[in-house]
DNA sequence: GCGAGTGATGTCATTAACTGACATCACCAA
DNA sequence: TTGGTGATGTCAGTTAATGACATCACTCGC
């Protein structure tokens, strides 16, 4: 008798099909690349169904960008946390210093294979783009909220998730060893000089 | 004997496919919905087949963002014309101002309608962004190439481009009238304003 | 314990986006 | 006249995505 067939007997299904899918996915991609990956392949890898797989995600490229709403969550927080009157800059600092703790050391690894695997296929790159795009509008309502009017708002939130993108980009660069933290203080502090100058 | 078939002992195919694909497609997308148009009832509507349709257009969503050359080119010429040494923000300046010429008052109707339509579809904003970051990169480039330097480059990149949004959103709004160029020069003395304030 | 629900999965059928290979045929240039 | 070219048509195939219905371990109230 197989681990897995008694499993089998414990359980109806394996737990975590959709970290499985993830896992699974990733490593295909990264293997033989996304176009050439099918969903079915990724789903058997599984041991899951293709249906199964478009249960957990919207479509083939989401299983790449799923926990959308932790991150921008992650973003948020710090923000909700500040005080009424606190002015743009500082809530755009406190946003990327809460955030960076969501990119530990030990996931660089991880980032730096999926960022590969978006930087070759541009429908990967602009479901990213929409992803940014969401966090930029999240952020330009919370601005809004805080009486921070148009077109600063916007222009904030803009500017946030720019340096944040630069900064992501910067710590899965070949040789960084920063945190992701003191990467994003950095250019967050370039950015106000150049605005200051 | 019908037009048709006379114009037919003409010539092979009826000119202009492309455009005639285009303004089916959009007006197919404005009554049924993008989703609920299918690629095959575009191509029947305009007399042609789906197989020609994907010749003119690597897919569904691109008929209604087609000539991005040419889009890219209204921004950049004004750039490029510029002397060397000129300010960033002189830079997109003129390039908001060269662009605003691609915007005539008798495109806004067009645009509005094409507006309406992406602006139910997640998937075509995603192309949308995926168009504004490619503007945003040129516009990158370009910064660098007159010794521009990070991250003033791409914080200015992405100035523009957003100037550039926020002003054709404004341009398609019930009841504006003003032009594209106007409105993109109040936009842009806004961020000058905050920037220096 | 036991029977009714619940939830994650499987099965099956179908649609529609997209692609490759090859055929057609007016036009044009040598 | 003839041979090449380019835009289109035809056809077959793959795969992403979705709806409808079945299954069955688990759980909760009794």
């Amino acid at each position: 008798m197989t681990v897995i067939s008694k499993i089998a007997r414990m359980a109806r299904w394996q737990p975590g099909a959709r970290e499985r899918l993830q896992a699974t996915a990733l490593q295909l991609f990264a293997d033989h690349g996304f176009e050439q990956t099918t969903v079915a392949q990724i789903a058997h890898a599984a041991e899951l169904t293709e249906r199964t797989f478009f249960r957990h995600f919207a479509d083939k490229r989401e299983v790449l960008f799923a926990g959308q709403e932790d991150f921008l969550d992650l973003f948020t927080d710090p923000i909700d946390e500040a005080p009424a009157g606190t002015p743009a800059y500082e809530l755009i600092r406190r946003s990327l210093d809460g955030a960076g703790g969501f990119f530990p050391d030990e996931r660089r690894p991880f980032a730096r294979v999926r960022a590969s695997i978006i930087g070759t296929e541009p429908a990967l790159q602009e479901r990213e783009l929409a992803k940014l795009a969401a966090l930029k509008v999240r952020l330009g309502e919370l601005f809004r909220e805080r009486a921070i009017e148009e077109p600063a708002a916007t222009l904030a939130a803009e500017a946030g998730v720019t340096i944040f993108h630069l900064s992501f980009q910067q710590w899965i660069a070949e040789g960084e060893q920063r945190s992701m933290s003191e990467i994003a203080r950095e250019r967050l502090d370039a950015m106000a000089a150049l605005v200051s100058a």
